[in-house]
DNA sequence: AAATAGTACAACCGCGGTTGT
DNA sequence: GACAACCGCGGTTGTACTATT
């Protein structure tokens, strides 16, 4: 697809011989495209580099990927997200973070980039704004999301073992695995939360069968004081992973690994979630909801029961709390 | 009509993870 | 195990377009 930018100005400062080993940088023309379409359709996707040695097209291998990615994959879906579309992506960021990627994945047509510019603008305006990042309503399920986030601290009996990270972070009682969602005595009884509880409850049930597992293979450093490794005893690494500080995911479920929580915001069938291979849990805490302190009237009282991240460091760029299912580790980057 | 500010979007860069040698 | 190449992701930047003054 050609775009406007295509037959405009290279970037300045870019442009043909800008690049290292002469590679070409800046917008692509149509002949470009055409090349790197042809390829496509003959190799497949994917060994981007290949295509400058096969093509003789002058473009590194990243931006042979990006511009397929971004602009020349079938099924791309052009044009300014429909509402349902940005509800979604602010439901998913509330989640997930900066998991511009990961988002993309459940907005068929959708690329991360088109998503983060989304983002990027929006979160510009908002903010230029003095507004909450979250609309009032979505602010209110993420909120209750994570004031019923699975419990990370819970023991391998399922008790609620107290940290000394999140201090005040108070997480609800669990309802009785056994009762429905619905009865649960929360005031709370949206669709939403009580699909949430079911997969609570189901987490309740992967803790409880993997927790013997975890015993047998777990390193001896996970062992843990009430379930909570030492702070400070992994190395520090340099830069920590992009392990958005909300993120909860099941590392390594079969079926591609998302998340439970992820799923439940789909609105996916408990029965059909991915089964974990492995006990291990990642969380974080929750994203502050508000930037720029400025909350949206009505809604300040949802939020404000929320301490903020650990240390008040910026929730998604401060310490990391990496969560075993059943025990809690924090340390300063998650390390696979 | 011109200047300015704001917005949208394409593309680059740096980094980390994975894979192959 | 060490190293290099490749790949993907997220952050950032630059430019065109549009709205406003």
């Amino acid at each position: 697809m050609a775009t406007a930018m295509d037959t405009t100005m290279p970037r300045s400062g870019v442009g043909e011989g800008g690049g290292g080993g002469g590679l070409k940088k800046g917008p692509w023309t149509q002949a470009e495209d055409q090349v790197l379409l042809d390829h496509v359709r003959r190799h497949g996707e994917g060994n981007w580099n290949a295509v400058r040695r096969e093509t003789g097209l002058q473009r590194c291998g990243k931006s042979c990927r990006l511009r397929w990615a971004n602009h020349l994959r079938p099924n791309l879906r052009k044009g300014p997200f429909s509402p349902e579309e940005e509800r979604l992506i602010l439901r998913l960021h509330g989640l997930i973070g900066n998991k511009w990627a990961r988002i993309s994945t459940h907005l068929p047509g959708r690329t991360d980039n088109e998503v983060k510019n989304f983002w990027n603008t929006r979160l510009k305006r908002r903010q230029r704004a003095g507004q909450s990042l979250y609309p009032p309503d979505v602010e209110r399920e993420i909120a209750l999301m994570r004031a019923q986030n699975i419990n990370p601290f819970a023991d391998a009996d399922g008790n609620t073992v107290a940290s000394p990270f999140l201090g005040p972070f108070a997480l609800p009682p669990r309802p009785p695995s056994s009762t429905k969602p619905a009865s649960h005595s929360h005031s709370h009884s949206s669709p939403l939360i009580n699909q949430h509880y079911q997969l609570l409850n189901q987490m309740q049930g992967m803790q409880m069968r993997h927790h013997a597992v975890q015993h047998h293979h777990q390193q001896p450093a996970f062992h843990h004081h009430g379930g909570i490794r030492s702070p400070g005893l992994p190395p520090l690494p340099t830069r920590p992973r992009e392990l958005p500080s909300n993120q909860i995911e099941m590392a390594s479920c079969s079926g591609g690994g998302d998340g439970l929580l992820e799923a439940l915001l789909l609105g996916v069938d408990e029965h059909q979630l991915p089964r974990p291979n492995h006990a291990v849990c990642r969380a974080g805490s929750m994203p502050d909801l508000m930037y720029g302190g400025v909350s949206s009237g009505s809604d300040s009282d949802v939020t404000s029961q929320f301490p903020p991240a650990p240390g008040g460091q910026d929730p998604h760029h401060g310490g990391k709390w990496d969560f075993l299912v059943g025990q809690c580790i924090h340390s300063s980057r998650f390390s696979s």
